[in-house]
DNA sequence: ATTATCGGGTTGTCGGACAACGTAAGATGA
DNA sequence: TCATCTTACGTTGTCCGACAACCCGATAAT
């Protein structure tokens, strides 16, 4: 009797171009690499007018589906995992989340991360945490910017060591976050550097031996000290993480 | 002596457009629900041409930080959880993500996140757990989708009682890559939808009572029946997800 | 008071135009 | 013949001007 019927969608043309194009490259159509034609070329395919085309085409590059390549055409790109993830923290950042968010969730989710890793890292990539941290030798104590890329670079490779995508954006976004907290942090604790450098020497040798719990129980107090730290600074952990 | 200069960039004006007009709404200059000025105002202002200024509307829209509200003039919007968590979930499957890392994710996360919420979640939470759960009985045996409904949306409601934005988003968007492996699942399992029906029936009970072992203990069961029934069905855990 | 009509303002779309820049092909030199 | 320079062309980024469709608020009619 009472058919309904669906609301007719009314998308304006732009939006159109966007989703037929995302559609074609979702569904393998267009492979990642490949060159999408010239914005004269589309527009002449959509019958629509550049302009329109263009606005289709800015959406498509913000989605991280296309990027500008040599010659400036438009090239097709799934979107490797950093970019996604930064996108992810972007989003999170203007949620306005919070330092202790932030940190039960890295709780929750590191320590199994290492326990994973530890199970799973090769002998090339623990040869690169090594290196990585040979860096803390050289490091100048007031070089906090470096140290913060130390931290976060090190919290990268155990989600690389997973070998597992999802997890491996889903642990980037994370640790995005953390940099702006510790900045904050690096301040006013003296003996951060030295703690962050320690528990990471554990972590490494841990994972060089396969062991995961003792990986899983080392990332524990590592993260724990983050919001030691944090509260050791006098910081509020309700803040705003960005 | 020598000072290093940064590259001069060389942006196009739509991406300043894009990226002044999202600084100001992180930096809080423009709240939440605030109206931007019409197209033609913001022409004027930047001292740049309508269709420039649109490139950039364009992708503040796809970055989800304005929507077209009522009059069609552009709202400012904090982009709220659901669409955070849809836009990286995309990206995900953009990456060709296999079930195996969803689900090994989904171990990872789902039983702390369960026991999270049983030490968190509210009576009108669980009341909502509860009226959700009627609908199993009401629930036509051939009507997968439904189904597939019922199942994210329970995971989606036990994310929300972790009273926690960056694992809501997280777990959000780890979620909806349940969907697609599941009705794959549904259509060769038959005996799934009880599985599923006694899981949850458990981990709600575990999260009225607030304990959070039995929640963690039960949530793990119920992940891994997901996998179990994604091998009983005769497929490759190997397959991209989408 | 409710409904119908009208006007102004805004968006979505269009067509055309041009400078800047990069590419590629052709011209020039060793 | 090969390398290099020059030139013509194509493409993008930006601009201008225009118009229909649409939404909202104010006014008029029932």
């Amino acid at each position: 009797m009472n058919h309904r019927f669906e609301p007719i969608a009314k998308e304006p043309a732009y939006l159109k171009v966007f989703r037929t194009i995302e559609a074609d490259i979702l569904a393998g159509r267009l492979e990642p690499g490949a060159s999408l034609p010239t914005e004269g070329e589309l527009s002449n395919q959509f019958g629509l007018n550049r302009s329109t085309v263009r606005e289709g085409i800015r959406q498509l590059e913000e989605a991280g589906l296309v990027e500008r390549g040599a010659a400036k055409r438009l090239i097709v790109c799934r979107p490797e995992a950093g970019s996604v993830a930064q996108r992810a923290s972007r989003s999170l950042a203007h949620q306005g989340v919070t330092f202790i968010d932030v940190w039960e969730t890295l709780v929750l989710v590191e320590p199994e991360a290492a326990r994973l890793a530890a199970s799973r890292c090769t002998e090339e990539q623990i040869e690169a945490f090594e290196a990585a941290h040979a860096a803390f030798d050289t490091l100048d104590a007031d070089d906090h910017e470096k140290l913060v890329e130390l931290a976060v670079g090190f919290f990268q490779r155990v989600a690389e060591c997973t070998d597992n995508d999802v997890l491996l954006v889903t642990l980037q976004s994370l640790n995005m976050l953390i940099a702006p907290p510790l900045r904050l942090v690096l301040g006013r604790a003296p003996r951060a550097t030295r703690r962050i450098r320690d528990a990471q020497a554990m972590i490494i040798e841990a994972l060089s031996k396969g062991d995961g719990d003792k990986a899983a129980e080392w990332m524990l107090k590592h993260v724990n000290d983050l919001k030691r730290g944090f509260s050791v600074a006098g910081l509020d952990l309700n803040d705003k993480v960005l």
